[in-house]
Formats: C-alpha cells, structure tokens, sequence
DNA sequence: GCTTGACCCTCCCACCATGGGAAGCCCTAT
DNA sequence: ATAGGGCTTCCCATGGTGGGAGGGTCAAGC
C-alpha cells in the first residue's frame, strides 16, 4: 500500500499521514525502492485509530500516550481511563468557556433593539464594560499618576 | 502614554498591541522623536474594546468589522446586532461539537472497568469503532479498486 | 561624566494541526 | 515518447499568543 491508499483505507489524509510520521506519533515507515513509503493492515490501523482519537479532541500529545497503551497488553484500563477522564475535564472546561461568552453575548444582544437607529447596547457593553468579573476596583479613571507599584 | 503603560491601561499587553498595528486592525499610532510609540486615552479605549471583543471570542476579523461600526455614529444597530448573532452561532457550533466529543468519551469512559486488567473499551472503541456516525457502508475492506471519484 | 536599570525598538522563532503549492522523480498506459 | 497520476521533499500560511535576542533611549543616582 502507498500512502495514498493508506490515506483512502484509514481516514487520515496525505499531509497529515506525513506530519504524523514528522512528529513521531508514528514511526517511521517502511519504504520500497523507489523511495515510496508503504504501509501495512497494522498502520493503516494505527492511522485509523489516531484518527479517531483526533476527532474525539484528543491533542497529539495524548494520543502518543494512548496509543503507548494501546500496545502495551499489559496495561491497566485504569490508565486509560485516567486519560480519558482528563481530557473530558479540558472538554467540559473549553465548553464552559465558550458557554459563557455565548452567555454574556445573548444579554447584550438582548438588550439591543437591533432596527435602523445607532443606539447599540453591544457596542456600548465592549465599549465601556463595568468589568464586574474582575477583582480589581479600577475606579473612574483620571488615577494616572501614581502608580502603586503595579505588576 | 508609552507602550508599556497603554498596555497596564488596556489589559492587552506589549507584544499584543504591536501585533494588532501590524496586521491593521488598529491604525499606525503617533511615535514620539526617539521612535516609541505614544497613545492616547482614545487609542486606549479602542484597544479595551478589542480585548473585550477578543475575551467574547470575536476573531480579529469580526472586530475590525465591529469597530467600524463603533466608530460610525450613523450605522444601525442592526447591523452590530447581525454579527453578534453570528459569533453567538459560531460559538454554538463550537459548543456542540465538544458537547458531542464529551458525550461520546463519557459513553466509553463509563464501560471501562478501570480497574487493574487490560481490558478497555476506550481503547477498543479507538480501534475498531462502528463508525455509527458516518453515511458510508464503509465495506469489510478489500474495495480497494472501485475509487468512486470522491477527493 | 558614568553606570544602572527600566523601558522601548525590530526581527526571528515557536506553538497546534492543518493545508496549499512548487519543483522534481517514478511508474504505467497509450 | 509523452501524458497523467502518484510520490517525494521543501517552503509558506493560518490565528493569536508569547519568548527571546540584540540593540537604542531615557532618567535617576553617584
């Protein structure tokens, strides 16, 4: 199999097959005479499992662990588990995040009348935010001057 | 203001105003004889309102968008409406695309024993997954000849 | 005057993962 | 022989963010 049938049978594509092997994540591959790599069942297998690893969000750098794991026969499934009890926690927290910038988004669009006069609560709430989720006081401006020893 | 205080005035630091004057997105500021840079409480304001564009998650290029009708006292709010609607959707799209690599992970991570023994259905999902999800038949291989035309 | 330290400048590099494209070799079919 | 498709390597770009090198500038203190 040349890599463009590896790429057909395992889901990865060209590039990234290349890249992977750049980085490690796979070692490096067999290649015939004229210089083409070529690949086995077994790597078409271990670029499809990547690949599916990939779309679940896991980063490279998880998947070199998994995959560790995955050739160890040895392993504990607790290991595995570990991994993927963390990576859920980084899913769950990246959704957190971008759930609250929806939510503070929807207020202000709300609050918008959204029709053909300027008055924009949105552009106001960017422009001139009252910054409640910071700790700092940062009074009304005009402080300028003396600098209390900040960062 | 030099650089340094735009910044602790800003919240967006040094490197960050420079890059935001490179791609454009604000415009080339005043520069004092020794070469520095010197804002002013405008060039302040403009580069909070890009932080706290950027802490919604607005790309760079929404921004610019955004900005030009912060600074057009004539536009609609319709408008600056529209593009909140758009960032909210993008973001929601984002949102489900984790939510759905979450709940997939959960549904593995949850028939894993976790225990001492080898035995993972992460690892076995990872490997050797039904591909519910996708509208290919996806045959048991060996249909390597008939390339449909697809990319 | 000289040193010290804080500040500023530009330029290069790295991240993560993905992809585009160029220049050139290899193989097969006509 | 020529065309075309596949393969190779190498460079570049993305989006934002940041680190760091190497050097100029300014103000304060001695």
């Amino acid at each position: 199999m040349n890599i463009g049938d590896a790429a057909k049978a395992s889901g990865v594509n060209q590039k990234m097959i290349r890249y992977y092997e750049s980085i490690g994540l796979i070692g490096y591959v067999a290649r015939s005479a004229n210089g083409y790599r070529t690949y086995t069942e077994s790597d078409v297998h271990t670029l499809a499992f990547i690949r599916r690893a990939r779309r679940l969000g896991f980063p490279i750098e998880r998947i070199q662990a998994l995959m560790a794991l995955w050739r160890d026969k040895r392993r504990s499934s607790a290991e595995v588990k570990a991994i993927a009890r963390g990576h859920i926690d980084e899913l769950q927290a990246k959704i957190e995040e971008l759930a609250e910038m929806r939510r503070t988004l929807e207020h202000l669009v709300a609050s918008c009348a959204g029709d053909d006069r300027p008055d924009c609560p949105i552009l106001d709430g960017l422009s001139a935010q009252t910054e409640a989720a910071d700790p700092r006081p940062a009074g009304p401006a005009s402080r300028r001057g003396g600098a209390p020893g900040g960062a």
